[in-house]
RNA sequence: GGCCCGUUCGUCUAUCGGUUAGGACACCAGGUUUUCAACCUGGGAAGAGGGGUUCGACUCCCCUACGGGCUGCCA
């Protein structure tokens, strides 16, 4: 079997969409899974629309979901050239003819015949003209399209799909200012790539019938196809802005690892059994063409969460605490300093696996983040009450010569709940509150610890004050 | 309008002619507990509708409904 190569062929508009992104991983992990190779393309013919701060956004975007692609980044705007030469090429076999209409021709063929409700596929009178009878005006080059039999696409995940050649027009491959169509150049770059899989939206499922047509008319080889399903927004209408998150971009803002995200997005639309939580090298070893469903998938938030947190409680520090620093940084929040970093990577062990984003565990890391005097938050400041900031006074003196180990912490706050008849419950919020400012933290043993005991008696005398 | 694709619990999905239709997230109840998170136990929850084919259909075929895509000298 030849070596597998697979692409992304985003057009630069925009952000990168969580539906193209998921087209990236699908990608990359089919490419990585059999030791192919991943391309990245941008389709940027269209000049009207495309920007160099969008291809730059989606760079960045695929960069930071982890997905790397061989090779140089590929401009199609750049091979139109070789698009024009093809084009040629085609006509010269006599598989493509130069059309004279012009675009008002036929828009209003196109108009008739939507109002007489006859098909408004366009046949051009120039498929079969004399080239003597060529006037001196602006030609496009048209495909000529086979107008019998069928052209038939076996596609990975859709199965055999059948179009009847009549119910196919002959498009234009190379408009008549000589640019390439998309149509055109994406055939044409798909071979000299050596894209062997195409797997794609399935908004496209129709023109890998026409694209199809283009690699017979060239005697190419024809890729494999796998079409897959868009993305729904959770009310499983089509994703569009008014869905909330829709860009990359907006995910890794909210504190999400990419790895979670990997992991979520891969499983939406593509199963293998039962396995919901998986590594990177589960998904690429496990990743198959014929493990990606037919129906669209909706988005589910909840379920992203949950995963993100699993993902973040599995990671070990030495890369956790680099990807808070870097969503840190990609949020625009001041960059901690040597004694956090510090503190947040001692901690790490009792936060990671009661956060289910970045900026969750950033808030249960308070306690180490913060410096005297603590601020309570206003759910702290209730806490502390007159009877309760009392109770952490005598703590304040129990803890004084107490050993600073888990134990011993433990049997000395334990005695002074008993003292005062509460159970460890009830002292431990207070005690919360005075560490951390926060009521929502680590255990205050693993606390104490972490924070020391000069530190840890500070914070309690300055909330019992 | 024409062509094409899709439809299993609320959601993501397993099933590839024979299962009490399984799992996960979410939800509800209970447990554990030091808040949060996690964890444990239990529970409710699905084959769009109608025809076929077959001894037997979620699974194969047809129709309908609903959803989506394409129908550009956009990509």
């Amino acid at each position: 079997m030849s070596p597998i190569v697979t692409r992304f062929a985003p057009s630069p508009t925009g952000y990168l969409h969580i539906g193209g992104a998921r087209t990236a991983l699908f990608n990359w992990l089919f490419a990585r899974g059999h030791g192919g190779t991943f391309l990245l393309r941008i389709e940027d013919t269209d000049r009207e629309r495309s920007t160099p701060e969008a291809t730059a956004a989606i760079l960045q975007g695929l960069t930071w979901l982890g997905l790397d692609w061989d090779g140089e980044v590929v401009s199609q705007f750049e091979r139109r050239d070789r698009h024009a030469e093809v084009a040629h090429e085609m006509l010269a076999r006599g598989n493509a003819y130069k059309c004279f209409c012009t675009q008002d021709e036929i828009e209003a063929f196109r108009e008739a015949a939507r109002a007489e409700g006859r098909s408004t596929l366009f046949q051009s009178p120039w498929r079969d003209a004399d080239p003597s009878t060529y006037p001196d005006r602006p030609f496009v080059i048209r495909l000529k399209a086979p107008r019998t039999g069928e052209t038939v696409i076996e596609d990975a995940v859709q199965g055999r799909v059948v179009f009847r050649n009549d119910q196919l027009d002959d498009m234009v491959c190379l408009r008549s200012d000589g640019t390439p169509t998309y149509m055109l150049a994406v055939v044409v770059d798909d071979h000299d790539m050596g894209v062997t899989h195409v797997i794609r939206g399935d908004d496209h499922l129709n023109n890998a019938a026409r694209q199809t047509q283009i690699f017979h008319a060239m005697g190419w080889p024809v890729p494999v196809w796998a079409h897959i399903p868009l993305i729904h927004g959770e009310d499983g209408k089509k994703l569009s802005k008014r869905h909330g998150a829709v860009g990359l971009h907006e995910y890794s803002a909210m504190g999400y690892p990419a790895a979670a995200l990997r992991n979520y997005l891969a499983r939406l639309g593509w199963s293998h059994g039962d396995d919901e939580f998986f590594t990177d090298a589960q998904a690429k070893s496990w990743f198959e063409l014929s493990g990606i469903g037919r129906a669209p998938a909706r988005l589910d938030a909840k379920k992203l969460a949950n995963l993100s947190g699993l993902h973040i409680a599995a990671m070990d520090d030495a890369t956790l605490l680099p990807e808070i620093e870097a969503y840190l940084q990609a949020a625009a929040a001041p960059a901690l300093t040597p004694p956090q970093r510090a503190g947040l990577s001692a901690a790490l062990y009792c936060l990671k696996d009661r956060a289910k984003t970045y900026p969750d565990l950033l808030e249960k890391a308070h306690f180490v983040l913060a410096q005297r005097p603590v601020q309570p938050d206003e759910a702290a400041a209730k806490v502390l009450d007159p009877v309760s900031r009392g109770i952490l006074g005598t703590l304040t003196l129990q803890l004084q010569n107490v050993s600073w180990e888990r134990e011993a912490l433990e049997t000395a706050v334990a005695a002074v709940a008993a003292e005062a008849g509460l159970g460890l419950g009830k002292i431990a919020s207070p005690i919360r509150a005075a560490l951390a400012g926060r009521t929502a933290t680590p255990s205050v043993f693993d606390m104490m610890l972490i924070l020391g005991r000069d530190e840890t008696l500070a914070r309690l005398k300055d909330a019992s004050a």
